[in-house]
RNA sequence: GGGCUCUUAGCUCAGCUGGUUCAGAGCACCUGCCUUACAAGCAGGGGGUCACUGGUUCGAAUCCAGUAGGGCCCACCA
C-alpha cells in the first residue's frame, strides 16, 4: 500500500460501481419511509461552479445518510431551460456564426437553441457525478421537456380559470437590450456617476420660471405634468397653473401631491407617468395623460415627437445641448444615484408601460406565508423567517410574462377581434373561440407571442418532477411528496424558494418540503463574491483533481454554517486532502498487524472499553449537529473524532512494538471501531470511506459501506469517559515535562500521584504506563520530595527526579498555582458569604461554590505543604 | 429611507432559556522531533477587557438601552 493515499482512480472507481448497483435509484416502498430531496435545478447550459459545489455536496450528506438510515432516499436531479439566460447565450452565439435573431423565424431560432440545449445541456451533472453525488440519475428531469411544460400550461390554464391570472398594462421593468420587461427581482440596483440637470420650465401666461432637477432629461419629452408638494410655500401660488415643457412646447398643468421631497433639487418634479414608477402611480391618482416616448429597443419613439429613432443615451446629451442653447439649463451638478441595471444582459433598465401577463398573489399566497411562520416549514438558518414575512405582507403581483421564444409560450389565442381565450391546446382554444365566434377558423387564432418567467415552470419543481400536475395522484408523488429538505441560496428565498410553497399548497394542499437549508454565498478571502467576471473562481473539477472530491467536499464543509457566508481557500481542501491521508495511514498500520491468538492485554482491554465509550459519545454529539443542520459541526465532531480520540489515542493504545503481533480479539475490535468511523464519515467522504470499507476485508458484491447500517446511539459510560480524561491530562502533563526537562520517550518515569480517588487511574494504570512510558505508579500520601510536580483538579502529581529538579523552578511553578488557586478561593468565598447569593441562586449551584471551595482549599495545603518540603 | 441581523484568539466560527463543559474548536503561529502508519506527520505550547458605554442582577460573552462599525433583505429620491 501506498504511503499516501490516491483519489482519483479510487473515486472513479466506485463511483461506477455504484451506478452499477443501482444504489441511487430509488422506488416508492411502502415498507420504508421515503427520504426525498430535489436538486435546486441548474440552468441546463451552465457549468459547474463553487456555489453549486457547496450546495450539492450538503445535499448529498443529507441524502447519503437518510440511505444509510434505511430510509428510501431519493435525489431527484434535472435541469432548468433558465429562459433568459440560455436565449441570451443562444443570441450571442447565433451572432457568432452572423446570424441574427431578428432575421429569423422563431422556429427557427428555438431549432438552434434545442441544439444548443442537446450539446451543452447536462454537462454539470456529468460534473456532479465527480462531486460524487448520488442523485436517481433514472429520473433527471428538465423544465422544458413534454410533460413537464404539460404541467406549466396546464397550471396557467388552472389559475386562468380561478382569476388569479390576468392581463393589463403595468409598468413594467424593461430591458431594451433584451428587449423583455424582467421581473423587479432581476434588476440590478449600481451606484453611478450621473448629471442631476436644472431645467428651466416657463408658465404659462406669466414671466415667471420653474426650476426643475432631473437626472433624464431625455423623459423631458413625455412629462405630462410638474408637481410641487402641497406644504410648499414657495409654490403655493402656481398649483393649478400651466407650465409650457421645453422643446415640445406642451402645455401641462401643476399638480400637488405629498410624494414631492421639498428638500430634494428645487422641491418641483416633472411627471412622465410612462417612464418613470412613481410618476406613473402620480399620473393615477391625478388622471395624467401617458406618452410613451420609448421604442422597445430604447430609441425614442414617435410619440415622442422630437430625436425620433435615436438612443435614449445620445438623445440625453442632444437634449442637454439643446436646452442649453436656449438657455433653458440653469446648472449641472454631478451626482451619485442608483440605476438599475438587468442581471442578464447589463443594460439600464427603462420602466416602461406595456401590456404583460401577471398572476395575482395576494389570496393565493396565504397557506404558504402561515405554515412559515407557524414553523411547519422550517427555514434553517431561523433569521431568514424575518426576511420571509417581509417579503409575503409586502407580496406584489407576478409579472410571468417574458418577450422571449425560448420558454414555455402562453396559452393565451388571440381572436381577430383583439379579444383571447385560453386553453391548454389549440384545439380545445378554437373550441372556445368557436362558442362565442361561430365559424372562426384556426388559422384565425394567433397564439401570444411571450413565454413565461422561467420561475414559473421550477415553482412547480418539486410537484411535477414526479408529475403531480399532469397525474395527480400517481405512485411516485403520493409516495415522495412532500419532500424532506430543500437546500437552495437565499439569493433565490422569494424567486423560487416561497413560490414552490405557494404553489404546494395550491396544487398539493400541503407544503413541498419540511425544512429549507439555506446556505451561504461562496466568495474569495477578500470576501467577494466568486464570479467568472472578477476570475477569482476556481475551477471545480480542477481543484478535484488536485485534491479528490472528497477532499474539496470536506474542506468546503469545515467552514460553512448555514446561512453564512464560505470563505473559501484552497487551503481548506488541502486539510481535506491531508483528512484522506490520515485515514489512509489509519489503515495501513491496522493491516499490517500479524494476528496472534492470545489472551488481552490489560491496556488494550482498557482503550476498547474507552474508545467505544467515546465512539458513542461523539456520535450522539454529531447526531444532535444533524437534528440542528449542524452539518459544518458534525463533520468537525467526525474529523476530531478519527484524527484525536482514534488515530492519536487509540491506535498509539494499543499499537504492538514493532514487528510485533496483536491478539485476535482487540483487531476485531479495533476493525469494528474502523467500519463504525467509515459508517459515520461517508456522507462526508464517500469515495475513501467505501475504499476502505472494502480494503478492511473481503465482501460480498453488494456489501457496500453506501447501503450499509448507520450507527445507531447506544448509551456509555460516562464515569469512564471522566477518568480517560484525567489519564489523558496526566499523560499530556509527563509528557511536557519531558519535553522541559529534554527526557527522552523511551526513558521510563516513575510517578507518585496523591489523590483522594485512586480508582480513576487505576482503572487505566495500564494505559497510563505505556503512553506516560512509566516504570510504576505509586499512590501516595504525602508530598513527595525532591520531585517534579503538577496538579490536575484536587490530585497531584509527583515525578521523582532528584538530579533534574531546579529548586528555583519547581518553587516558582507552585507560588503561581498558589497564587491562581488564593485568587480563585477568594472569588469563590466572596460569593458564599454573599447573602443574596446564597438565598437567591438555586440550590445546585451554591453546592457547586462549596465544592469549589473544599477543592480549592485542599489544593491550596498542598501546595503550602510542597513548598515547604523545598525550602 | 424601512426592516432584519451581526461584532468572541491572527483567520473562520461554536458558546441553547444569565451560574465549573465559561472563555472554546479548527486553521494559522511558536518550540522540539525524519520515533518503521502517516513530515500531507508526531509531541508540547503561547494567543481574547467576548466592539464601546451605561443599566438590570447576588452574578452578564449571555438580558435591556444607547453609541460605533459590518452584513442581508426590501423600497428607490427626481
Amino acid at each position: 500500500m501506498n504511503k499516501t493515499y490516491n483519489p482519483l482512480e479510487v473515486e472513479d472507481k466506485w463511483y461506477e460501481y455504484w451506478m452499477e448497483k443501482q444504489f441511487f435509484a430509488s422506488k416508492p416502498n411502502p415498507e420504508k419511509e421515503p427520504y426525498t430531496i430535489v436538486i435546486p435545478p441548474p440552468n441546463v447550459t451552465g457549468v459547474l461552479h463553487m456555489g453549486h459545489m457547496l450546495n450539492n455536496t450538503i445535499q448529498d450528506v443529507l441524502i447519503r445518510r437518510a440511505r444509510m438510515q434505511g430510509k428510501e432516499a431519493c435525489w431527484v436531479p434535472g435541469t432548468d431551460h433558465a429562459s433568459i439566460a440560455t436565449e441570451a447565450k443562444v443570441v450571442k452565439m447565433l451572432k457568432e456564426k452572423g446570424i441574427e435573431k431578428r432575421d429569423i423565424s422563431r422556429e427557427e431560432f428555438l431549432k438552434y437553441a434545442w441544439e444548443w440545449k442537446e450539446k451543452y445541456g447536462g454537462i454539470i451533472l456529468e460534473q456532479l457525478k465527480k462531486l460524487g453525488a448520488s442523485c436517481d440519475w433514472n429520473r433527471t428531469r428538465f423544465t422544458m421537456e413534454p410533460e413537464m411544460s404539460k404541467a406549466v400550461i396546464k397550471v396557467f390554464v388552472d389559475l386562468y380559470g380561478k382569476g388569479y391570472i390576468y392581463r393589463g398594462a403595468r409598468m413594467v421593468n424593461w430591458d431594451p437590450q433584451g428587449k423583455t420587461a424582467v421581473s423587479d427581482e432581476e434588476v440590478i440596483y449600481k451606484e453611478v456617476q450621473s448629471k442631476l440637470y436644472y431645467v428651466k420650465y416657463k408658465i404659462k401666461d406669466d414671466n415667471e420660471w420653474l426650476t426643475i432637477a432631473t437626472t433624464r432629461p431625455e423623459t423631458i419629452l413625455g412629462d405630462t405634468a410638474v408637481c410641487v408638494n402641497p406644504n410648499d410655500e414657495r409654490y403655493q401660488h402656481l398649483i393649478g397653473k400651466k407650465v409650457i415643457i421645453p422643446i415640445v412646447e406642451r402645455e401641462v398643468p401643476i399638480i400637488a401631491d405629498d410624494y414631492v421631497d421639498m428638500e430634494f433639487g428645487t422641491g418641483c418634479l416633472k411627471i412622465t407617468p410612462a417612464h418613470d414608477l412613481n410618476d406613473y402611480e402620480i399620473g393615477l391618482r391625478h388622471n395624467l395623460e401617458i406618452i410613451d416616448t420609448l421604442n422597445e429597443d430604447g430609441t425614442l419613439s414617435e410619440a415622442a415627437g422630437h430625436y425620433i429613432g435615436e438612443d435614449r443615451f445620445i438623445v440625453r446629451k442632444k437634449i442637454a445641448k439643446d436646452l442649453q442653447e436656449k438657455g433653458q439649463i440653469v446648472k449641472v451638478e454631478e451626482l451619485t444615484n442608483k440605476v438599475g441595471f438587468s442581471e442578464r444582459t447589463d443594460a439600464v433598465i427603462e420602466p416602461r408601460i406595456s401590456t404583460q401577463w401577471f398572476i395575482k398573489m395576494k389570496e393565493i399566497s396565504k397557506p404558504a406565508y402561515e405554515n412559515v411562520m407557524n414553523d411547519n416549514i422550517q427555514l434553517v438558518p431561523p433569521k431568514f423567517k424575518n426576511t420571509y414575512r417581509h417579503w409575503m405582507e409586502n407580496v406584489k403581483d407576478w409579472c410571468i410574462s417574458r418577450q422571449l421564444w425560448w420558454g414555455h409560450r402562453i396559452p393565451a389565442y388571440y381572436l381577430p377581434d383583439g379579444s383571447y381565450v385560453v386553453a391548454e391546446t389549440q384545439e380545445e382554444a378554437l373550441k372556445i373561440a368557436q362558442e362565442i365566434q361561430p365559424g372562426i377558423t384556426a388559422k384565425q387564432l394567433v397564439q401570444e407571442e411571450d413565454v413565461l418567467d422561467t420561475w414559473a415552470s421550477s415553482w412547480l419543481w418539486p410537484i411535477s418532477v414526479f408529475d403531480g400536475i399532469t397525474k395527480p395522484n400517481n405512485e411516485d408523488i403520493n409516495y415522495y411528496y412532500p419532500t424532506n429538505d430543500l437546500v437552495t441560496a437565499p439569493e433565490i428565498l422569494f424567486f423560487w424558494v416561497a413560490r414552490m410553497i405557494i404553489s404546494g399548497y395550491e396544487y398539493r394542499q400541503e407544503m413541498p418540503f419540511k425544512n429549507v437549508y439555506l446556505t451561504g454565498i461562496v466568495r474569495d478571502k477578500q470576501r467577494r463574491k466568486m464570479s467568472k467576471q472578477l476570475g477569482n473562481s476556481p475551477d471545480p473539477l480542477d481543484l478535484i483533481k488536485k485534491y479528490g472530491a472528497d477532499g474539496i467536499r470536506t474542506g468546503m464543509l469545515f467552514s460553512s454554517p448555514a446561512g453564512n457566508d464560505l470563505l473559501f481557500d484552497e487551503k481548506l481542501c488541502l486539510q481535506g486532502r491531508n483528512f484522506s491521508n490520515k485515514i489512509w495511514n489509519a489503515l495501513r498500520l491496522v493491516k499490517e498487524w500479524n494476528v496472534k491468538d492470545e489472551a488481552t492485554s490489560e491496556v488494550n482491554k482498557e482503550s476498547i472499553v474507552w474508545f467505544d465509550a467515546r465512539f458513542n459519545q461523539v456520535l450522539a454529539e454529531i447526531e444532535d449537529h444533524y437534528s440542528k443542520f449542524r452539518i459544518s459541526d458534525a463533520l468537525m465532531s467526525i474529523y476530531k473524532l478519527c484524527w484525536n480520540d482514534f488515530s492519536n489515542w487509540y491506535l498509539e493504545m494499543i499499537k504492538p512494538a514493532y514487528q510485533q503481533p496483536i491478539d485476535r480479539a482487540t483487531l476485531e475490535a479495533t476493525l469494528i471501531f474502523f467500519e463504525k468511523l467509515m459508517k459515520v464519515l461517508h456522507p462526508f467522504m464517500p469515495f475513501i470511506s467505501e475504499e476502505v470499507w472494502h480494503q478492511i476485508k473481503e465482501r460480498e458484491a453488494d456489501d457496500c459501506i453506501i447501503v450499509s447500517n448507520y450507527p445507531t446511539t447506544e448509551t456509555f459510560d460516562e464515569n469512564i469517559l471522566l477518568e480517560a480524561e484525567a489519564v489523558f491530562e496526566t499523560i499530556i502533563n509527563i509528557r511536557n515535562i519531558r519535553n522541559q526537562k529534554q527526557i527522552g520517550k523511551n526513558e521510563p518515569l516513575e510517578l507518585c500521584i496523591k489523590t483522594s480517588s485512586p480508582k480513576v487511574y487505576k482503572d487505566f494504570e495500564a494505559v497510563l504506563l505505556k503512553l506516560g512510558g512509566l516504570s510504576t505508579i505509586n499512590f501516595v500520601e504525602n508530598v513527595v520530595e525532591d520531585a517534579v510536580s503538577f496538579v490536575y483538579k484536587a490530585d497531584e502529581f509527583y515525578i521523582p527526579l532528584a538530579d533534574q529538579i531546579d529548586p528555583e523552578q519547581e518553587r516558582q511553578k507552585l507560588q503561581n498555582e498558589l497564587q491562581y488557586t488564593e485568587g480563585f478561593l477568594n472569588s469563590v468565598n466572596k460569593k458564599l458569604s454573599n447573602e443574596r447569593f446564597v438565598n437567591n441562586a438555586p440550590e445546585k449551584v451554591v453546592t457547586i461554590e462549596k465544592q469549589k471551595r473544599t477543592d480549592a482549599e485542599n489544593k491550596i495545603a498542598s501546595i503550602k505543604a510542597a513548598l515547604a518540603k523545598l525550602n
